[in-house]
DNA sequence: TTGAAAGCGCTAACAA
DNA sequence: TTGTTAGCGCTTTCAA
């Protein structure tokens, strides 16, 4: 076992054959050894392979050949310290954990990954916490990456204002009140407008919207889209109550008990993380959905997939959203001009709780 | 606009101030331009950052206080380059959507995040799928990390097959028949063992296993769980139905008819995606839980999380799975000897769906 | 069309 | 204790 064949896994087994032990193998060829064994310059290799500058066709056949066959591949990272570039684009997500239950940013990932593939680039990842930015501050400072794509933005976000002063190109995912961060995000305004709208055309008089917090940008969009429809529709001042900022179930448990006080006829909520403490709640007094009262959700996940009856709500692509933004943010470093902000579409969809 | 103040982002607004187009800012300082302001040489510079080499105290003040002062960060690429390392640990995660709504990866990436950080390494994310694991593939041969975290293993895996065939060394999260590779799992085997007993000593006599894709070594010893505690507890043979494969929802349904037919008492389930098919038959055929079927699960989430009854599951933790993975991973490329398998614990929770 | 040589920013023998 | 020099593996200017 102490031989190992060339292109075996290079690891000593231990006499109990329980643990292991790594070897390094050198086994690199680089550009000098192509050039050295073709009688040519670098220079010339490295033209074969880039297509750059002029090279005949007849060596430039030989280069390539002689490195298919002998599996010769460039070193990225060397090939980047030269062009100043590092073949890599950061991915900041929050790593809070009732955030990272939320498949919305695994989505995104695979959005961005198959961009980023398609640009030979790789995807450097940073979990960031609210109040520590830590992590995305030593890849930037690092220089470890080309550009970053924020999977999240906050009311007050320390890592847009970061980034702002670095020289880190940069795109968001969500949204910014910030007018000079470019920024991907589904048009939740439109999208809690038409659905409160739609609602609304039902015949629906008193609705309450219940939320999360307001430090994120989203929430507030969605706010404004539920007041624009509630105004749009002419409905008076009482038709709408607004309870925001409810962090935790209990919260919006206390929310829930004072609209149905108020005698909401339909309860609409931020996203799913609310939307669930509701029909627990709802379920556990015993008042049916849409019967009793009526329940849809400006976010729709798989938490809700399987609930009975099935939940009224807007639906978004978070690969869509990941692909755009690595797409503008490519496009972006390569200096062309790119749109401050992109807005993507959603779908309403119509369920049984507002039957 | 034109003139903008250094430190703020390169960025040229539009006249419409709609887009914007990307600048970049030369201001990188370089331990050249350190060793030059202070009237030493590089190598002096680089000894006082690095601690190794015989310095002056004097001079390595000096230096350290420049280096504050004027805010120079060494080039991690370059050192790279110079030492033949990336900094960077692959992370390898499947893409597969069923699979993407499941928090256990993101829960894996927190741990691996926190330890990579606490060796100054970044996490390089690359998503696999069942049978394309190019991009695993090309950070492997474009050198871009220095080790790699397998976030899951199949029956017969590609990648794991691919990486032995390699010099990269790489840890497994999960189990894998390959004696050779080193591999964190939690004790599934002994978890399904566990909870399957207590379920049969409650006076259980008859139950069934509905489970995923045998091609998951998980799934595997999760029936062998089952099946040893089967054998350990002396009941006869047709005690325990098995149905493995049930991918669909609707294969889990026809299993689930079968295990009525047969008059299983309880049905345990190998995941909780299972498990919802599962949960929603009985649901939707009136059958009620535990008092006319008992059910539990082998893999507990978020989407059980607001079932009632509550559903009796096995607990694991995946953050502390991928610090483990990401420990040894480092104490393997740094040439220490590592276990080849190591085991971590697990919670029985007993809840109303096995009263 | 090709090559020599300098350089990207750092480390590490070897000398002094 | 410090500096000189030669790399790490690639790109690119300039000259041939």
């Amino acid at each position: 076992m102490a031989q190992e064949k060339k292109g075996e896994q290079a690891g000593k087994i231990s006499a109990e054959n329980t643990t292991v032990q790594f070897q390094r193998e050198q086994n690199k060829i680089t550009i000098g050894d192509v050039a050295e064994a073709l009688g040519v310059s670098k220079t010339t290799v490295s033209r074969a392979i880039s297509g750059k500058g002029r090279i005949g066709e007849a060596t430039r056949q030989r280069v390539l050949e002689y490195i298919k066959e002998n599996h010769y591949r460039p070193n990225v990272v060397a090939k980047g310290l030269a062009k100043s570039k590092t073949y890599n684009i950061g991915w900041v997500m929050p790593g809070d954990s009732n955030v990272t239950e939320l498949p919305f940013f695994q989505r995104c990932m695979l959005g961005i990954s198959e961009v980023a593939a398609a640009y030979d680039y790789d995807i450097l990842l940073s979990m960031v916490f609210d109040h520590d930015i830590s992590k995305l501050k030593s890849v930037v400072k690092n220089r470890k990456v080309d550009g970053i794509i924020l999977g999240r933005t906050l009311v007050e976000d320390e890592s847009v204002s970061f980034l702002k002063k670095s020289d880190m190109p940069f795109v968001v995912i969500g949204s910014s009140n910030d007018e000079d961060v470019i920024q991907i995000d589904n048009d939740h305004m439109e999208a809690c407008k038409e659905l409160t709208s739609i609602i609304i055309m039902k015949g629906i008089k008193k609705l309450a919207l219940i939320g999360g917090s307001m430090e994120h940008v989203v929430n507030q969009t969605r706010r404004k889209g539920f007041e624009m429809a509630l105004a749009e529709q002419e409905l008076g001042s009482d038709a709408g109550m607004i309870y925001m900022d409810c962090e935790t179930d209990s919260m919006v448990e206390h929310a829930l008990e004072q609209c149905l006080c108020e005698k909401a006829e339909c309860i609409i909520c931020t996203d799913d993380r609310v939307c669930t403490a509701v029909l627990n709640k709802l379920n556990r007094d015993g008042i049916s959905i849409p019967e009793q009262i009526k329940v849809a959700s400006f976010y729709d996940s798989i938490m809700l997939d399987n609930y009975k009856p099935a939940i009224t709500s807007l639906c978004y692509d978070p690969k869509e959203l990941g692909m755009v933004a690595c797409t503008t943010l490519f496009d972006y470093i390569a200096g062309k001009r790119v749109q401050k902000k992109v807005l993507l579409g959603y779908d309403v969809v119509l369920r049984g709780s507002t039957k």
